[in-house]
DNA sequence: AGCGAGATCGTCT
DNA sequence: GACGATCTCGCTA
């Protein structure tokens, strides 16, 4: 895939891109896996965080996709988003964790396989995700982001943990994966 | 299994 | 002064 092609895939709004990110690869410094939840926040959205505009905190919002945004969730979580077009972006929500699963027991201080990267705070902690990584580019060093299987089953929901905008089906889930944070509940009608 | 509280801090009211 | 795009622990059943 060259260059222009992998800028232009995270150049969309933010729901398309969380939506196709499910399935493929992110490590951090050659820890992590393959993506299994993502969440999608744009602009024109009461629950994100560029909804009431450029801040200090939130500026990467409004940069340039495919870099990170990184935030502190509740005063002590840190959280990995993607940055997409139109000051949307992806947050992480679970990884299969498959390389460096010593590196993230030892800094998730457990073993269970379902604690190490099932969860926005436990990914950012497992991936020794901090503060200096906001604005950098996901496609260099210490990331490496690769496209997985494009047939991958995708499961749609509503958000979590949110108050505001509850309604919007932009939660996105490996279909069948036991390292989603939580099930995706039935479609009711 | 499910609920409630505490931790912890920058941003907003 | 209150509130989060959260997680963990302790309690109840």
């Amino acid at each position: 895939m060259s260059a222009d092609l992998r800028g232009d895939f995270f150049d969309r709004p933010a729901p398309a891109v969380a939506r196709d990110l499910i399935g493929w690869n992110l490590t951090v410094d050659g820890v992590g896996g393959t993506i299994a939840e993502t969440e999608a926040y744009t602009q024109d959205d009461e629950a994100s965080h560029s909804f009431r505009g450029k801040r200090m905190a939130n500026a990467a919002m409004f940069g340039v996709p495919a870099h990170a945004y990184v935030y502190r969730s509740y005063g002590l979580h840190i959280c990995l988003n993607i940055v997409c077009a139109n000051a949307g972006a992806v947050l992480l929500r679970a990884l299969v964790p498959e390389y460096g699963q010593a590196a993230m027991a030892s800094r998730r201080g457990t073993d269970d396989p379902r604690l190490l990267c099932s969860g926005p705070g436990r990914l950012g902690q497992a991936l020794g995700i901090d503060l200096t990584l906001n604005h950098r580019s996901l496609h260099d060093p210490p990331f490496s982001l690769r496209p997985g299987r494009p047939d991958a089953p995708v499961l749609v929901g509503t958000r979590i943990g949110i108050s505001r905008a509850k309604d919007r089906p932009w939660r996105f889930g490996l279909s069948g994966s036991r390292f989603l944070s939580k099930p995706f509940p039935p479609f009711k009608p």
